[in-house]
DNA sequence: AAGAAACAGTACTGAATTAGTCTGCTTTTA
DNA sequence: TAAAAGCAGACTAATTCAGTACTGTTTCTT
């Protein structure tokens, strides 16, 4: 299967969490680690993660906390991905970091590799954060031109 | 990053390899294997699993090999991806099998992964083997950067 | 009919990656 | 100034994955 980490799931669940509850003034390590029945000292790595790279705001000191850095709507999961996972690419190949095949020299894949991972990119890049976190709403996303498209008919290949 | 197996990296070769060389009656592993600079046991292997997913046809015997078992404008790049990685799920939680996660009772986001599965899969459902065959004749442009872009789908996020 | 060439299947090993934990440090406010 | 909270990196254990070896089965050729 291709794989997320468990470690991106678990980010991709904080920051829902975050958004659900964003009445609150702010969010503590230890309160989102209760929760989202999650280890303390990995919840608390994950968002330090996630504020390094402009997701949350974090408050210092005893009244501390995260906040979330921007609307939902604006925050596409391909950032929270990118973010825990590190550059987005699907095989070594596919990254921009040359020499790391032994046959690139001789590989025709190379390129076609880039158009795959960009196609999955491009795919998620449509998903904000907002749509993850109302549970049953999501039915649809939209396509390269805007428009909206119905989740359930979007399925080609077969179910296995 | 989202990761694909180096396994299925190699099947994607292979089967880009059979596809260019289909003028040849049939292709035996040994052939593939140092046609891809692939080690050969891999390649039977990785041979042996398309054609158990119906992906190639198989001939035993001195004069035997395998050929592709279907026009390669009709095998979706998923179809090879889900033959060597097993069912396509981006989490354990986005599968069907329940009971995986000792979250499930109260995570909310199990809907969810389902759909960033469901966008994954129909995008990538989309693009077929005999895309990936042919370089450089894919419906994609480089955009400003250098960078492989869909026509079929505006990129949105940013490029990191 | 026998042997060679090729596919089929399984089981094992070593390596690489990842998840998770631990320890100590810095910042801020009551 | 002490406590609560975030910051940072190192370390360990577990899991997964790639690769290899070995044995069996089929079919063609001589």
């Amino acid at each position: 299967m291709i794989r997320l980490g468990k470690l991106t799931d678990y980010g991709l669940l904080l920051m829902c969490q975050v958004v659900r509850t964003r009445s609150r003034k702010n969010h503590t390590a230890r309160e989102l680690a209760k929760e989202c029945h999650l280890p303390m000292p990995t919840v608390s790595k994950l968002l330090r993660i996630l504020h390094q790279n402009g997701l949350l705001a974090s408050q210092r000191g005893i009244k501390g906390g995260y906040v979330l850095a921007r609307d939902p709507e604006l925050i596409p999961i391909t950032e929270i991905i990118s973010a825990l996972e590190g550059p987005f690419a699907l095989t070594e190949c596919s990254s921009d970091v040359a020499g790391l095949c032994d046959l690139e020299p001789s590989c025709p894949l190379k390129e076609n590799q880039r158009v795959i991972n960009q196609v999955v990119r491009s795919a998620l890049a449509r998903v904000m954060l907002s749509d993850l976190a109302r549970p049953m709403q999501l039915t649809a996303i939209r396509d390269g031109k805007g428009n909206l498209v119905p989740i359930t008919g979007a399925a080609i290949g077969r179910t296995q």
